[in-house]
Parts: C-alpha cells; sequence; structure tokens
RNA sequence: GCUGAGGUAGCCUAGCCCGGCAAGGCGCCAGCCUUGAAAGCUGGUGGCGGCGACGCCACGGGAGUUCAAAUCUCCCCCUCAGCGCCA
C-alpha cells in the first residue's frame, strides 16, 4: 500500500519535472498534460488518506503492546508467585513492641496527617521539625551517594506534557494514575523517570554516550484511585511523596548487566540505613506492561508489620526508546539504534521514612538517628519533638493558656 | 499577555520578496600525501524502503492554494529582543 502511493508520488514528481522544463524552455503548456497531473494530484490524495488512516491505527494499536518479558523473569499469574532473590537482616537492635509510624509520628509531632487532609485533603500530609529535616536528610544523604556512583543530578520539569508523558508510556493506558492540570496539556509527573528519560527524547547520543546515568529529586504525584483501607493508614501510599530517580541510557548489549548495577545502587541506600529489607525479583503475571524484567526492593516496617516497596528497578529496554526516540550511533556510518533506558528509584520517601522510623525507635517516643545520617542533621544523634501548637493540642503538649 | 524579529541537515548560514531537484562553510569520518602529525587534496556525512541501480520523505508542526511549495495563504508550537506582569 505504501509502495503504491510511493510511486504515484513518483510518477508525479517526474512529469512535474518536465512540465517545468518544457516551460523553461519556452515551449506552450499542453492543457491535457496539466488536467492529467491534477487527477493524478486527487488519487495520491486519497491513497495516502487511505494509507494514513491504517497507520494510524496500528500505531494506536502499537502503544498498547506490552514488553515482551526477559527470560530470566519468572513466570507466574500475579504478585503471590513473585520470587524473593535474597533477603537481608536489620543491623538494628529491635525493641520488644515496635510503634507504627503513625504513633509515633504524632507522638513526637512530626508527622501530621489531619492538617493535611485539611489542607490537601485524603492521602497528603505535613511533616513537621525533626521529621521535615529527617526526609530533607534522607535526599540529601542519596543524593550525595549516588552522585558517587558516577550520577549526574538534574532538577527536571515536573509539569510534564502529552508527548512526553506517551514516551515513557505513562499514556495512554494509564492516564487515570495522574493529575492533569485543567488549562494546559501538562500533566503533574507521577516520577521523575519521566522528565529524565524524556531529557533525550528525539535525540541520537553517541556510543561513548553510553551509559548515561542521570538523577534527579523530585515531588511526584499519583492519584491512587480506589487504594483504600488498612493499608493506606499513615503515610505508606499517598498522592504526593518525594523520591530521588535513576535512570540509565544503555547500550542494548550491556542493559542486563546494568540492570544488577543499578539494582546494587539502589540497594546501598537501605543497606547503609540498617534497614531490613528484601529484594523481590517480578514475575510476569506482577510485571509492568513497559518492563522486560524488574526488580523491587521492599523494607520491612516492624510496627506496622508490612513489607512496603521503596523502588522498582526495571530494564524496560527498547519500550520507551521507542516510543520516544532516543537512539544512539556506535560511529558515523552506522545507522542510529535505539537505546535501552533504565531506571530504579533510589529511592522512595515516604516509605523509607517509615521504616526508619520504625527500625530506629529505641524505647518509648525515641527514635535514633541513624549514623549514615548525622552529618545531614547537624549531628544530631535522636529526633526532638516538635512544640504542638494550638488550641486543638491543649493536653497533648502540656501547654496552656498564659496566667497572668 | 502585547509588539517585533526569527526557526533550513550535528553546528553556522544562503535560498523566501519573484513557486520548478536545498547551495556553501564548520565539525566529524575515510582515503591520498607524510617517519608521525598538521596543512593540503579527494570522497563521505538527515530519515524510510530496496541486495542493488534507485525511489520516496524531510526546511519547527498542521491545513490550504497550485501540475508543482523551504518559497504564497491560514492556524498552532517554540526561540530571541523590547514592553507588561510576577516568586
Amino acid at each position: 500500500m505504501a509502495g503504491a502511493v510511493n510511486a504515484l508520488r513518483a510518477k508525479r514528481n517526474d512529469e512535474g519535472q518536465r512540465l517545468a522544463e518544457a516551460k523553461k524552455a519556452g515551449a506552450a503548456v499542453d492543457p491535457a498534460i496539466v488536467r492529467d497531473l491534477g487527477e493524478l494530484r486527487d488519487r495520491i490524495t486519497t491513497e495516502d488518506a487511505k494509507l494514513q488512516e491504517a497507520e494510524g491505527k496500528r500505531d494506536a494499536l502499537l502503544l498498547l503492546v506490552p514488553q515482551i518479558p526477559h527470560g530470566t523473569v519468572p513466570v507466574g499469574k500475579d504478585g503471590t508467585e513473585n520470587v524473593v532473590v535474597r533477603e537481608v537482616p536489620s543491623t538494628v537492635a529491635t525493641v520488644a513492641t515496635p510503634k507504627p509510624h503513625f504513633e509515633i509520628g504524632p507522638a513526637l509531632n512530626i508527622l501530621d496527617t489531619e492538617r493535611g487532609a485539611k489542607v490537601a485533603g485524603e492521602g497528603f500530609y505535613f511533616l513537621v521539625g525533626d521529621g521535615a529535616r529527617l526526609e530533607m536528610a534522607l535526599i540529601n544523604f542519596m543524593r550525595e551517594t549516588h552522585r558517587k556512583a558516577g550520577y549526574t543530578e538534574v532538577l527536571p520539569p515536573i509539569l510534564i506534557s502529552s508527548a512526553s508523558m506517551t514516551g515513557t508510556g505513562q499514556l495512554p493506558k494509564f492516564a487515570e494514575d495522574s493529575y492533569k492540570t485543567v488549562l494546559d496539556d501538562l500533566w503533574l509527573a507521577p516520577t521523575a523517570e519521566v522528565p529524565l528519560t524524556n531529557l533525550y527524547r528525539d535525540e541520537v547520543l553517541l556510543g561513548t554516550d553510553l551509559p548515561l546515568k542521570v538523577m534527579a529529586f523530585t515531588p511526584c504525584f499519583r492519584r491512587e484511585a480506589g487504594g483504600h483501607g488498612v493499608e493506606t493508614r499513615g503515610i505508606a501510599r499517598v498522592h504526593q511523596f518525594n523520591k530521588v530517580e535513576l535512570v540509565n541510557f544503555v547500550h542494548p548489549s550491556r542493559s542486563y548487566a546494568q540492570l544488577e548495577t543499578l539494582l546494587s545502587e539502589a540497594e546501598a541506600i537501605v543497606k547503609a540505613l540498617g534497614l531490613r529489607y528484601r529484594i523481590v525479583n517480578l514475575c510476569t503475571g506482577d510485571l509492568p506492561d513497559k518492563a522486560a524484567k524488574c526488580y523491587d526492593i521492599e523494607l520491612w516496617a516492624p510496627g506496622a508489620q508490612r513489607w512496603l516497596e521503596v523502588s522498582s528497578v526495571s530494564n524496560f529496554e527498547d519500550f520507551q526508546s521507542s516510543r520516544s526516540g532516543i537512539r544512539y550511533r556506535e560511529q558515523q556510518s552506522a545507522k542510529p539504534e535505539f537505546v535501552h533506558t533504565l531506571n530504579g528509584s533510589g529511592t522512595a520517601l515516604p516509605r523509607l521514612l517509615v521504616a526508619v522510623l520504625e527500625t530506629w525507635q529505641t524505647s518509648e517516643g525515641v527514635v535514633e538517628v541513624p549514623p549514615v545520617l548525622r552529618t545531614f542533621l547537624g549531628g544530631q544523634d535522636h529526633l526532638e519533638r516538635t512544640p504542638f501548637v494550638g488550641e486543638r493540642e491543649l493536653g497533648r503538649g502540656r501547654r496552656g493558656w498564659t496566667t497572668n
């Protein structure tokens, strides 16, 4: 079909050229030829319209085709058949009856979900005082760790065009999972993966650029439609959270070796914090459509008695690069080929914060600061309670009316 | 947001007024030359299809006029300058 239109166009170009030359030579223009060419144009227009329509349908379908899982992905129907690759115990002595973060946080007044709901609604919260400082310390510890591992830090846009959302696979399938602005065609990034991967959209990288490692700390926004119940208690599942994201652009022949490296880079964070964690190889039934292979890092929250996913480390092969036109060329004469894109959270707050609070509590109302974070908290070795504020806190914070 | 000027190959630029195969430079690659290098010379250097000769597509994006559009018309996007607004 494409070939037929091509041939018609070839004829038009050829005849048109002859007409131009004849005209230049001063010959009279034969009206019959002009009429024939007009008819030819109309045929091209109608044939091309058919072709465009067919190609449009094909492309829309192709966007829905999932990535084929890698051979090392276990076959399974859902999350229950994921394979735990390894589990690493905490290096911190646990208290007899650890409390969940949603009790520790309010007791120290470093976490305020009630006022979060007041200001923005269900699924939003405030970190206050040392809660905010601990989160920033975690972020800065991660940024420094990854910078030393060779990452270039980026502060990206977090409002994202539809084209970029399509390039990384958020659209068309997951539109209802993201927030969209009303007056503009802009989406709130659900993850820094979107701006970071689209950094080099529609570009050809040099073979010597690879592997290219970029990271970004950003807020992330997710509607989490339908996700309510016991799992949403506290801040393990919220609409806005911070995350340090790692993205790699890799030569296809090295992407699976790089996946292991990326996993170890994300793992280094939770290990340094002394947390109990496990690595899970997602089975075919639980694997996201865009990923060819994906490891989850899950943290143990001793207070809530739950595993919390803090990182997904994935190889997308050319799923994203083909949608977003990210290619590389080995040498000038070579054709450009699609790179492989990988990404991993390195890692997501606030679940990391949850695990730190629950793991590092030493006794009633006391949370120690993990040693690796102390330089980021002015040398402080435990969290201070934030003074309670306002009438609603009477009776909790041992404050009262002024008495003079 | 307003006014004006712009968007041409990896980069820089000509062509646009006046429609008829996108010219040149830089950079890069290869070859020649050279003890080696530089310089110089020759060739190559957008995408898709084809084993290939070759063909089609491509001048920010889209629509239109025309036998024929980088060139004319309309809509949109982006960049820059000035003005306005603003953390």
